[in-house]
RNA sequence: GUCCCCGUAGCUCAGCGGACAGAGCAACCGCCUUCUAAGCGGUAGGUCGAAGGUUCGAACCCUUCCGGGGACGCCA
């Protein structure tokens, strides 16, 4: 007899689904109506859900993919497998979300959900809606996910803010598919950029003219104007290094604004790693001696070389320059070892587009080294051009044009820009109208889903005004109605987009969810009437679904860090 | 020249091997003595850039081409 299914191993109806269809299979072979598969020609079980709701909850194309292999019309195979799934269902209906199972052509199964089996996921939901919509992992891994990383010679920009956007997205849809999580920001505070802001501070505090070559936002005159007098004293001292001195100041003060900005957006590192570091706790070194002892390191021309072509690349990387500084490619190879001593078993980065070139080589190197290249992944985050009256609006820190994320932030809100670049992949390419965003804003879809979260929150506050309060559990009966039917169907999905969207590291497919399951919702309010103290036994049935539907869009929201307001 | 990403409804974008291609906005028509009209219902709108191929089945996979963006440093 199979076992009962446990929300806490497997969530999702479709998962138990997938394990009836594999016993309905193994009981075929079992009774000789199917004959044994040779394993390498066996395929998975799939399930997926029809885009027609008219064809059933579920299906399986089980028996189209079997076709070959048995050289058997796949709608006879169908048939067995329909007859196995029912025969268990009508056995032992605890154990299956099965209710009832038909067969079409081309050789598709297709299942409706039971009562029963809906009623006790609204169950799993009202008993411990903190844990909806996460979905436990069979192999748990410790993730690092680089992100953002901008340095910090101005505030956040648009361009560096979907990097933020895009990878603490990836960071909430991996956690909630039960991996572990290191949210890193990688940048240096000491390099020939930080030094040109402190020429730029230095020479805004003098009153002469910014270099060419320097920083000239807004943002920098405000440096200057903050510049702490002992500070300013030691850096204009004969001898000093002033741009050095007062660039370190600087950035950490923009480093402390970037924060602030990110903080603002919900975003929080776990950790801030300095390109400095690296070199001052001997990570480069060691990770050339590593290169070096798997003989993929070699001296020419004065310069220190990765032999990048061993791997496929077509010319070697230089790692040390002639003149005897390390390339920023030394302090990537540096950083990956770094990272994998923390005990990672994953490390992500997210980059921009731009960087695809340099993807390669840090594989190559992690390889080299001896990693498991396929633990090192870079997602390329396409370019947001911005456009303001179908015109492109050329943006640049150092020109000091840019629109800042505070900005963004401060025009459309949070929840808005969260949601904007949620509901786009991250690879496609975005024309970003702030002006048409802020018109827009109004209109995002965000409202929409919070709208009806605000909505079921009136009408529980109107439930317990007149005394009514939602039942604990519910009865398959209490799910015959259209409304109720349409509706519980949407909000135990839940976990399968969870599912999805952590297997995709894309976050997309829970806005588009959101969405169907606000509008669901949106229709059920206007059938079905929820608080009736004339009918307490059908309010308070209701009040639980509804109650459920809240956590579901709740959990939704909150998996994209948006809030889900009790009243709008 | 090599490599990467994109090309789906008027606009912004989903869908990325399944059964009639979707949403929001824009357009048009209707619905508030009723739990929030930031809502609901309806109409209209697409040879899924093009052509071949693989497959029982392709917007989705492969090839070529066209169009747009980006990358190919002892830059960061």
């Amino acid at each position: 007899m199979p076992p009962t299914p446990d929300p806490t191993v497997d969530p999702t109806l479709r998962g138990h689904l997938r394990l009836a269809v594999a016993r309905a299979w193994a009981a075929a072979i079992a009774s000789g109506a199917l004959p044994a598969l040779d394993p390498a020609e066996a395929p998975d079980v799939r399930v997926e859900r029809p885009a027609n709701p008219d064809h059933g909850d579920a299906a399986t194309n089980l028996a189209m993919r079997l076709a070959k292999p048995y050289r058997r019309p796949p709608l006879e195979i169908a048939r067995i497998l329909a007859d196995g799934l029912a025969a268990e269902a009508a056995a032992t209906p605890g154990t299956t979300p099965v209710g009832t199972v038909d067969v079409a052509p081309p050789g598709f199964i297709n299942v409706r959900y039971a009562d029963r089996a809906l009623a006790d996921a609204v169950g799993w939901i009202l008993d411990d809606p903190m844990v909806w919509g996460r979905v436990p992992s069979a192999s748990p891994r410790n993730v690092n996910v680089e992100f953002v990383s901008a340095n910090p010679t101005g505030p956040l920009t648009l361009g560096n803010a979907r990097g933020a956007f895009v990878g603490d997205l990836l960071c909430r849809v991996l956690e909630a598919g039960g991996q572990r999580v290191v949210r890193e920001y990688y940048f240096n505070d000491s390099g020939t950029q930080v030094w040109k802001l402190g020429a730029s501070v230095i020479a805004t505090r003098r009153g002469e003219p910014i270099p060419d070559d320097g920083y000239h936002g807004d943002y920098v005159a405000e440096l200057a104007e903050a510049l702490p007098a002992d500070l300013w004293a030691e850096a204009d001292a004969p001898g000093a290094d002033a741009s050095g001195i007062v660039g370190r100041w600087a950035s950490e003060r923009v480093r402390a604004g970037i924060e602030a900005s990110l903080e603002h957006l919900g975003v929080r590192f776990d950790r801030w790693t300095t390109e400095r570091s690296l070199h001052d706790e001997g990570w480069v070194e060691r990770a050339v001696e590593r290169l070096r002892v798997a003989g993929q390191v070699y001296e020419a021309e004065g310069a220190t070389w990765f032999r990048s072509t061993s791997f496929g690349d077509d010319k070697d990387r230089v790692i040390i320059r002639s003149n005897g500084e390390p390339t920023y490619f030394a302090s990537d190879i540096g950083y990956v070892t770094e990272k994998f001593s923390r005990g990672f078993d994953e490390l992500i980065y997210i980059w921009g587009q731009d960087h695809h070139g340099t993807v390669a080589r840090v594989r190559n190197a992690a390889e080299a080294m001896g990693y498991d290249k396929a633990a090192v992944r870079m997602l390329l985050v396409a370019w947001v051009r911005f456009v303001r009256d179908g015109q492109e609006v050329a943006m640049s820190k150092r020109a000091g044009t840019f629109i800042t994320l505070d900005e963004l932030l401060a025009e459309i809100g949070v929840d808005a820009a969260r949601w904007f670049f949620a509901s786009r992949g991250p690879s496609s390419a975005i024309d970003f109208d702030i002006e048409l965003a802020k018109k827009q804003s109004n209109e995002n879809p965000v409202y929409y889903v919070q709208y009806a979260h605000a909505r079921i929150a009136s009408i529980l506050r109107r439930a317990a005004d007149v005394g009514l309060v939602p039942v604990g559990a519910l009865a398959p009966t209490d799910l015959e109605g259209a409304p109720e039917a349409a509706l519980v169907r949407e909000i135990v999905r839940l976990p399968e987009v969870v599912e999805d969207a952590a297997a995709a590291e894309e976050a997309q497919g829970v806005t588009a969810y959101a969405t169907e399951l606000a509008s669901t919702f949106h229709a059920f309010y206007r059938d079905a009437k929820v608080v009736d103290p004339a009918d307490p036994t059908r309010s308070t049935a209701r009040l639980a679904l509804v109650a459920a539907t809240k956590t579901t869009l709740a959990n939704a929201l909150g998996l994209l860090g948006i809030s889900a307001p009790e009243q709008m």
